[in-house]
RNA sequence: GCCGCUGUGGCGAAAUUGGCAGACGCAAGAGACUUAAAAUCUCUCGACGGGCAACUGUCGUACCGGUUCAAUUCCGGUCAGCGGCACCA
């Protein structure tokens, strides 16, 4: 052992020997239980930053000490390596994506990630954009064309006129793209989509089950799906006689109906306004709002608008004829395009009557406002009684919910109906680097998908890329011409790929044996290994790649290639690294450079400050100044192993010391590190105890050591070198070595508190009058409760502040305290 | 608007079942060592007041109120910040 902690010695020397001994290297194995531990795979964008190595040093502490804890622990790691920077570096600097990507992910891994020490088995490395990963995407996607789980349709999507192609719902915020934050405009294109709305309502009753999700990201999830119950009732055009449907989950006001209102884009506007005087002025409203943009659309502030249609509905409740408006605030996309406006009872029909002074009729009364149409000032929303309603009328609201339902359904007027706010998720991209959509075209057979003996269809290397116009892809006549494989005749590729999201939804299946070549994954080793135990990353996927993972678990499960419901059992949320209560971003240029970290402290220091500064789920500050502390903290450990090296090494740890405050407070520590483990991985308590530890090892050797004293200071040593390996495993396994440890400590046995160990022999009673402390008493340990009060009561402080008088009451909470009433 | 989370010293934070508020660390101050500095070690460190001093009194966990012998913790209300959804019928 060196006289100081040479940590770059130390770290490059560990990483070596566990390289080279296959440490990490993991099998099923059916005599050990198994734990899956996986951190979200990175985007290979050319460098890591501080964000990543704390989401790898908490999966790296909990991998390490599961480990310790007997398990076969699964951690691996892989690139999540399609996706729109490697192209756009391609246009600006000339390199091919793939170059650039594949460089990337070398440096990253061998320059960066090594570099931290972290327990992966890196035999089991994925990257999403090689063909032996992406050709089973496209088996996916024609196992779910088959079961009409992919299907292509002419639809109104999100462009982002930037990123130059179709973005999901999911991955629209305000109205901008969540990559460049690009205006998104409206476009109708034809597109791939996945019927993820299949899935709706059991991805949402699961959510129920995810007990070891954050409720916040649960939360998350199920306002997404958004499930509305209600009715659908076919309400009929006067002059044409169609059914024209709407959707609503207030049946109990469709007495109070005085119009209705479609969307812009409602496929039976053109047969309303057939030969009405209107018409023109009609097309002309439509036109303007279908033109807006998708932010403008869609905000809130935006004026409602409307016009009259020149066209009349019968209500079938009470075949009253209404107005039927076409409205810019309606949404073609949720429900049927169509609902029927309230005014009484719904706050923007209110306002849209009121402007075009539409009537207003009041069909459920307020019992003590005394409702009447020509006095309101705002719309009714709350419960009350019936009225204007026929044979509804005196129920209340509520009761009449269900009996307006059960009407609707017996005369055969609409159905009980569930809308989702979720939509089926947009696959296709018009971009090149991704997997390409295994479909061909062809002018006898129509759209037919790539054999699967044909996979996988080959991104194409040898592409141009401009920067203009469409995807390479889409130019390169060698790629898009082929034969049909049905009839053998001229054929057209499609030339959109896959959302990237697609990759990352199955990937942690692939980790259970990615080198499987006849099927995505060997189903008895994803039988052995999944469900994923626990998963760590960041927030931002609360509802991206955690529903789109969540999805394709439940597909595959149904194609029978998985024995279970959800991928990921436990999820850990982390905060983000910010600096100077910001972000790190180049724009505010805060950010702090891993490697000069590691450079100038090393990465145990990194990670134990990553760790100590705040509970993972909470956002991190960094402070240069704390990560000398935790730097500090590893020499002072390292100072007081070396300086009794010699004499404690030949030493046989304490097999007893009862009364030893070192040997009580070592198993105490014992036992809060682990209890903050594996209490929601409070790391930042864990670390705080080993450090208290430390200062009573500095407290017990500050007059020198006597003989008797080395086996409880060896226990310490031991106990702390390996409470430590978690957080800090190279400095660990030197410090291990140094006392005579073999092999590594990564596949030591995590210590065991005794608890005759933590046994005190004294307790420290707190003594309070009327509630406030006044004195502490310290009796033998087990005295009884009797005893304490007697006791206390005899405390001159006690006796000043009772003044006294005689006690009304006294509390004695056992060997903890006593509270005086008086 | 609806839903959720958070609010504790100069700073990051801790307090696990209602029972000593501020563990641990950072910053700051003092001392030891040193020719000196760095490093290291030791001590002090919520606010206000009293005492030469060891010590000691009051207040204090965003704010107001409640329950309780006892509240950072439970309940009701208010404010502030953050996040999600939002013209979803």
């Amino acid at each position: 052992m060196d006289e100081r902690y040479d940590f770059k010695k130390v770290e490059e020397r560990w990483q070596r020997f566990w390289q080279e001994s296959g440490t990490f290297k993991v099998t099923e194995d059916a005599s050990k239980p198994k734990y899956y531990c996986l951190e979200m795979f990175p985007y290979p964008s050319g460098r890591i930053h501080m964000g990543h190595v704390r989401n790898y040093a908490i999966g790296d502490v909990v991998s390490r000490y599961k480990r310790m804890r007997g398990f076969n622990v699964l951690h691996p790691m892989g690139w999540d390596s399609f996706g729109l920077p490697a192209e756009n570096a391609a246009i600006k600097h000339g390199i091919h994506p793939q170059k650039w990507t594949l460089e990337n992910i070398a440096f990253m891994r061998d320059k960066q990630l090594k570099r931290l020490g972290l327990s992966y088995d890196w035999d089991r490395e994925v990257t999403t954009c090689l063909e032996e990963y992406y050709r089973w995407n496209q088996w996916f996607f024609i196992k779910m064309y088959e079961r009409g789980l992919a299907y292509k349709k002419l639809s109104y999507v999100n462009w982002c006129p930037s990123c130059n192609t179709v973005l999901a719902n999911e991955q629209v915020e305000d109205g901008l793209c969540w990559r460049c934050s690009s205006i998104v405009q409206h476009k109708e294109l034809e597109q791939w989509f996945f019927k993820i709305t299949a899935y709706a309502e059991e991805l949402l009753a699961n959510c129920d089950k995810l007990t070891g999700w954050p409720e916040r990201v649960l939360t998350m999830q199920r306002n997404w799906i958004g499930k509305s119950t209600g009715v659908e009732v076919d309400f009929t055009v006067e002059s044409t006689g169609e059914k024209l449907a709407i959707f609503t989950t207030r049946q109990d006001t469709l007495f109070g109906v005085t119009f209705m209102s479609i969307a812009p884009e409602h496929p039976m506007l053109e047969s309303l306004i057939q030969g009405k005087p209107q018409a023109n002025l009609v097309r002309a409203f439509v036109q303007r709002v279908m033109s807006e943009d998708k932010a403008t659309r869609t905000d809130e502030n935006q004026e409602k608008e409307g016009v009259f249609t020149g066209a009349y509905a019968i209500n079938p409740l009470n075949n009253e004829k209404v107005p039927v408006w076409v409205a810019n605030f309606v949404l073609m996309e949720y429900g049927t395009g169509a609902i029927m406006s309230v005014p009484a009872h719904d706050q923007r029909d209110f306002e849209f009557a009121k402007k075009y002074t539409l009537p207003i009729r009041v069909v459920i009364q307020d019992a003590e406002k005394n409702l009447a149409a020509e006095t309101m000032q705002q719309a009714s929303v709350g419960n009350g009684v019936m009225a204007n309603s026929g044979i509804f009328d005196k129920l209340t609201n509520t009761e009449a919910k269900d009996k307006i339902a059960d009407h609707v359904e017996q005369e055969k007027l609409g159905k009980r109906t569930v809308n989702f706010r979720l939509r089926d998720w947009g696959i296709s991209r018009q971009r090149y680097w991704g997997t390409p959509i295994p479909i061909i075209y062809c002018e006898k057979c129509g759209t037919v998908p790539v054999s699967e003996k044909d996979l996988p269809v080959r991104l194409p290397v040898d592409v141009e890329f401009t920067g203009q116009g469409r995807s390479p892809l889409a130019e390169l006549t060698s790629f898009r011409e082929t034969t049909c494989p049905t009839c053998g005749g001229k054929a057209r590729r499609e030339t959109d790929t896959m959302d990237t999201f697609v990759d990352s939804s199955w990937y942690f299946l692939r980790y259970c044996s990615p080198k499987e070549d006849k099927a995505p994954f060997d189903k008895k080793a994803v039988g052995y290994w999944m469900s994923v135990d626990q998963y760590i990353g960041g927030i931002e996927h609360a509802v991206l790649h955690l529903l789109y993972a969540r999805f394709f678990t439940k597909v595959i499960r149904d194609l029978g290639l998985f024995d279970g419901d959800e991928p990921f059992l436990n999820l850990l949320t982390q905060g983000m690294v910010i600096k100077d209560g910001a972000k790190m971003s180049k724009s505010k240029g805060n950010v702090v450079d891993p490697d000069f970290i590691l450079s100038k402290y090393g990465t145990d220091t990194a990670r134990l400050f990553s760790l100590f500064a705040a509970p993972p789920e909470r956002d991190l500050e960094w402070s240069d100044q704390g990560v000398d502390g935790a730097y500090r903290f590893l020499h002072r450990v390292w100072a007081i192993v070396y300086k009794h090296n010699e004499a404690v090494k030949p030493v046989k740890p304490a097999g007893e010391a009862r009364g030893d405050k070192l040997y009580r407070k070592t198993h105490l520590t014992i036992k809060k590190v682990t209890e903050d483990i594996e209490r929601e991985f409070h790391f930042n308590t864990a670390i705080s105890a080993l450090m208290e530890l430390v200062n009573e090892m500095y407290d017990y050797t500050s007059n020198g050591i006597t003989d008797a004293q080395l086996p409880v200071l060896r226990t310490a040593i031991d106990a702390l070198t390996l409470l430590i390996a978690p957080f800090a495993p190279h400095f660990a396994e030197e410090l291990w070595e140094s006392m005579g440890g073999k092999g590594t400590i990564a596949n030591a046995a995590w210590p065991q508190h005794d608890p005759e160990a933590i046994v005190a022999t004294e307790m420290t009673i707190v003594v309070q009058v009327n509630g406030k402390v006044r004195s502490k008493l310290t009796l033998p340990a087990g005295t009884p409760d009797k005893d304490v009060e007697a006791a206390a009561l005899l405390d001159p402080k006690v006796r000043e502040f009772m003044n006294n008088k005689l006690p009304k009451k006294v509390i004695v909470v056992q060997g903890k305290l006593v509270n005086v009433v008086v």
